[in-house]
DNA sequence: AAACGAAAGTGGTCAGACCACTTTAGACTT
DNA sequence: AAGTCTAAAGTGGTCTGACCACTTTCGTTT
């Protein structure tokens, strides 16, 4: 079939197709697809062909299969490709200077996005932050940014900020309390206050400090 | 092999391992990856899995297929994943957005590292987009964005970036002379200037334009 | 009516076969 | 000897059939 002379790939076809049988039929998210034996005879195409296409689709999250139950459609959240399209980039350039930047302008857009909202620097969470700074762990820094990451709503630079938080994790010593403390109490209450510039300040400063500590400790 | 522990897709498995192949073989963007039997044989996987990892790499626009050629590692770019994710993703507004919020972070940020850095304003590169201003052409705005990422100099915030960019990729009208140029030409002598924050109400300016411009087509 | 269990349905994987196309290398021509 | 041409090898593209593991379904049994 398809005497299609057209170079164009089959398994993108097929995904073409899947697209508008998926819109015809009104599959909804959540709901399930046609099984691949059907789908290669509906589409007349083998059943690999159908699979191929398939695989691709849940790589990208579009749909959800479960083995002996059948394929569903995904019911949202598409964006676990950005884990692999990450990886994938980081590896090409992965100057540790380039991720750290890159990771501090998520941050930061984070920390505009909150002190822009009253609804989020009103949020409980800044206030159990206070609590974290006097747990002395290696890994505050790194939940205190992450909460950033995520009050600011934006799950897709989540994503990509988790990504570059895994490649440029440095365990640091824990946190300095005399000159570290202030630093990060200014940052939060400047947040809970909606002082953007203060804690940008606060933010940089604290970086700034960080890397003090980086040189000190090679 | 398959030991199998883990209920972890398989296929997903194979993508995992072609990354560390590629990493070990120290392939390059431009590159030949093994045979697709080859990977099998190495893999002990069958072949038809390979080709399902395989067909999610291409419609990822990681990797290109030559017929009879072999398979290659994308030297980039070339992503035609994004038709399909659109169709699927623009029925969901808020992914929509983010994406849309996650370019522009990337955008502002790196009008705020150039206009910090004397050497960077005093490229050429900004005289050259003012004619661009000139030609009309839907391209333009894409163009201009890319250039300010591009100069920046931080190429991971450009792939990042070139993703976005794709997925975001709302062709709009020509560039309306009457109204935008003004606004990019503000933008762009803002920048030639080192006037950070001129520069940046400018851009917030432009996209607010855009988005008028975008409700109007609709 | 409830519980159980066999059968059907479905995804997961593999092997083999053929096709279309590209690349390679050897035979041929000059 | 150099270049040209063609056949073979290599490679991706696709299909078929088979088997496995798991889930769902439904009829039988209790």
């Amino acid at each position: 079939m398809n005497t299609k002379q057209e170079n164009k790939k089959v398994f993108l076809e097929i995904v073409k197709q899947l697209q508008e049988l998926i819109d015809k039929e009104q599959i909804k998210p959540g709901n399930k697809l046609p099984s691949e034996r059907v789908l290669s005879e509906r589409l007349n195409v083998g059943r690999s062909s159908v699979r191929e296409a398939l695989r691709s689709l849940e790589l990208l999250g579009l749909i959800e299969t479960r083995q002996g139950g059948g394929t569903f459609l995904s019911s949202g959240q598409h964006i676990q490709l950005v884990e692999i399209l990450a990886s994938f980039i980081l590896k090409e350039s992965r100057t540790v200077e380039e991720v750290h930047d890159t990771r501090k302008m998520h941050e930061k857009e984070a920390i505009r996005v909150i002190c822009s909202d009253k609804s989020l620097i009103a949020l409980p969470v800044w206030e159990s932050l206070f609590y974290k700074i006097e747990v002395e762990s290696e890994v505050v820094r790194h939940h205190i940014l992450r909460e950033f990451v995520i009050t600011s709503g934006n799950r897709l630079s989540l994503k990509i900020w988790m990504q570059l938080a895994a490649f440029s994790a440095t365990p640091l010593k824990k946190i300095t309390t005399e000159q570290e403390k202030p630093i990060l109490l200014v940052l939060l209450k400047s947040i809970q206050l909606g002082f953007k510039k203060e804690a940008l300040e606060a933010y940089d400063q604290w970086m700034q400090h960080l890397n003090t500590i980086k040189e000190i400790e090679n």
